[in-house]
DNA sequence: CGGCTTTGACCCGCGC
DNA sequence: GCGCGGGTCAAAGCCG
């Protein structure tokens, strides 16, 4: 079974529910950073759910976001004709493309996952290097909050970041944004595959390679994305 | 000087 | 057709 791993960076407890068919595995290793730690999903393993904060979001595989949630800021599957919603229902990239009339917001490289952390930081570090290369307002929160944290929260910016993996030839994009629906989750948005290894996943391999058995090593897409590319 | 961020302009699709 | 919103581009500025 192809396996696919992401990083989901985390300040306090990982945030996941997995919207697919598998099952996905958390391996949780310390950041540079004190205040993170970066979990690694893979399939086929269910996490003891007592050690996770449940958040409302884990997309993945196949290009396509699959959302049940209604209560989110990111696109219900009414917003795409066809049911496939994105995480972002506008994300009509030029490279899209059009099939038996209906648009499909297929990501180049086929993958598309989100997370959404709580965090009162929107940039976090996952690994590996971005570059930014967008960024767009978006409308304040629906939801203002009322005792001095959401006040702080609720006083920042609404918008949408958009970032490019710096590495050459390595398509992947993420975007970042607040929760438009709760502004204390911040939800990053992962679209593709990187092709090559994260800078920081070698330091761990120099460091307890026993610990991380290639744990950002990208093997072949799975089944359901082997017919999007 | 190179790499990065900022930011306004532009392009495109969609809804009315 | 037009306006709006989302995504991208690219020039300018910043910073180490």
């Amino acid at each position: 079974m192809p396996t696919i791993f992401y990083p989901c960076p985390s300040l306090s407890g990982l945030l996941v529910k997995p919207r697919s068919p598998t099952l996905l595995h958390a391996m949780d290793f310390p950041d540079e950073n004190p205040n993170h730690y970066h979990s690694y999903f893979r399939e086929g393993f269910d996490p003891p759910a007592t050690e996770f904060q449940v958040s409302d979001y884990l997309v993945l595989d196949n290009g396509f976001v699959e959302d049940d949630s209604s209560s989110q800021s990111m696109a219900s599957p009414e917003q795409v004709p066809g049911g496939s919603s994105t995480g972002y229902s506008g994300a009509t990239s030029r490279n899209n493309s059009m099939q038996n009339g209906v648009k499909k917001n297929k990501i180049e490289g086929g993958h598309r996952v989100a997370f959404r952390t709580k965090s009162e930081l929107e940039v976090m570090d996952d690994g590996f290097k971005w570059r930014k290369y967008g960024k767009k307002s978006v409308k304040n929160s629906p939801n203002p909050r009322q005792n001095d944290y959401f006040d702080f929260i609720s006083s920042l910016d609404f918008h949408r970041n958009y970032y490019k993996c710096s590495s050459g030839g390595c398509d992947v994009k993420k975007i970042v944004e607040r929760d438009r629906e709760d502004s204390t989750y911040v939800i990053t948005t992962y679209d593709g595959v990187h092709n090559h290894e994260s800078p920081c996943m070698v330091l761990y391999n120099n460091q307890m390679p026993m610990a991380v058995p290639q744990a950002w090593t990208l093997q072949d897409s799975s089944p359901h994305s082997s017919s999007s590319s």
